[in-house]
DNA sequence: ATTTGTGCAAATCGTTTGCATCTGA
DNA sequence: TCAGATGCAAACGATTTGCACAAAT
C-alpha cells in the first residue's frame, strides 16, 4: 500500500458522513457544500478544476454558480480537504488527495496524474537565508509518444 | 562551478554579437527583438515576466508593445535561448538560464530563485504507458520566516 | 517586392469581487 | 434572528488575436 491510498474510504460518502466531515472542517453544511463534497469524494483520488466540477454539479442537478464553486474549492483547501497544484499557467487543479505525493503533467491533455511511487529529493536544498520550505512540489511532464 | 554558471558570458552582448546569435537562432535581428535580448541576457542568470520586460524596454527608452514582447519571449523559448517556468498560476516567468536546473519559488513575493545546488530525484518515476518524459520540474516553495 | 514583424485595440479565459438576496443554526 | 453563504453580473489581470501598417531581406 503506498501512500497514494491513504484515505481509500475511511469516511465514506453518505449525505451524513459528508455533513459531519463538513462540520469536523469547521465549515457549514450547506446545499452545495454537502453536492460538492459528494462529487468530490465520492470517487478516489481525483484532479479537478472549477470547470468540471460546475459541469458534473449540473449533470447531478445540483446547480451551482461559479462563483460559489470557487469559494469551496478554496475553503476545502484551506480546510485541508483538499489540495492545491498549480502547474499549468492557465487552469487550477485540486488534487482530492492530500497526502505527500507528486504528478505527471500531460501536455496537450493538460491532464494531472498522480505518480504512484514515492518519489523523493536526492538531497533537499538549502533554502535562502530567512526563508523556510512550505513544500515540494515535483512536476514531471509528459507526452503521448507519437504512435 | 555548478550547472549554474554554464554560459556565462560564453556570448557577450553587443549589438552586433546578439545580432548573429539572433541569425543563429533562425531570427530577424529587428531593433525590437535586439533590445529585448540586451535587456534578457546582459546580466546574468533572471527570471522575468513580460511585465517587466516591458517597463525595463521603457526604461531603457526602447518602447514595445506588450504584444511583441510576448511574441518575442515565446520565439526566443521556441529557439531555447529562454525556457518558461509555469509555477504561480498567474505569471509566467521566463529564465534566461536554459540549463537544468530547478527553482525555489517564494509565496508573498512571487520570485523565483535558481536552486543552486544539483537536486536530482531519488527516482525518476517510469512514465505511464504510451508516454514520454519532456521535463522534471522541481519547485520548493518557500516563504520569509515572519523574523 | 515579398516576407515577416510590430502595434494597437478588442477579444478571451480563468478567476475574483461587490452586493442584494437567501439559508442554516 | 442574523452571521454566513449564494448567485449574478461586472470587474480583473494575464495573455492572445485580428488586422492595418512598417521594417527587414
Amino acid at each position: 500500500m503506498t501512500a497514494l491510498h491513504h484515505h481509500s474510504h475511511s469516511h465514506g460518502h453518505t449525505p451524513e458522513q459528508i455533513t459531519r466531515r463538513l462540520r469536523r472542517a469547521g465549515l457549514r453544511p450547506t446545499r452545495q457544500r454537502v453536492a460538492l463534497a459528494g462529487l468530490l469524494f465520492k470517487r478516489g483520488d481525483r484532479h479537478i478544476s472549477a470547470e468540471i466540477l460546475q459541469e458534473e454539479a449540473q449533470a447531478m442537478r445540483v446547480p451551482v454558480s461559479l462563483a460559489t464553486i470557487y469559494n469551496t474549492l478554496h475553503q476545502f483547501t484551506e480546510a485541508g480537504l483538499l489540495r492545491e497544484v498549480a502547474v499549468d499557467g492557465a487552469r487550477t487543479y485540486f488534487d482530492t488527495n492530500v497526502s505527500d505525493h507528486h504528478h505527471f503533467f500531460v501536455e496537450g491533455d493538460n491532464e494531472l496524474i498522480d505518480i504512484p511511487d514515492a518519489v523523493g529529493l536526492t538531497e533537499v536544498p538549502t533554502p535562502p537565508e530567512g526563508m523556510e520550505i512550505t513544500a515540494v512540489e515535483v512536476v514531471v511532464r509528459v507526452r503521448r509518444t507519437d504512435a
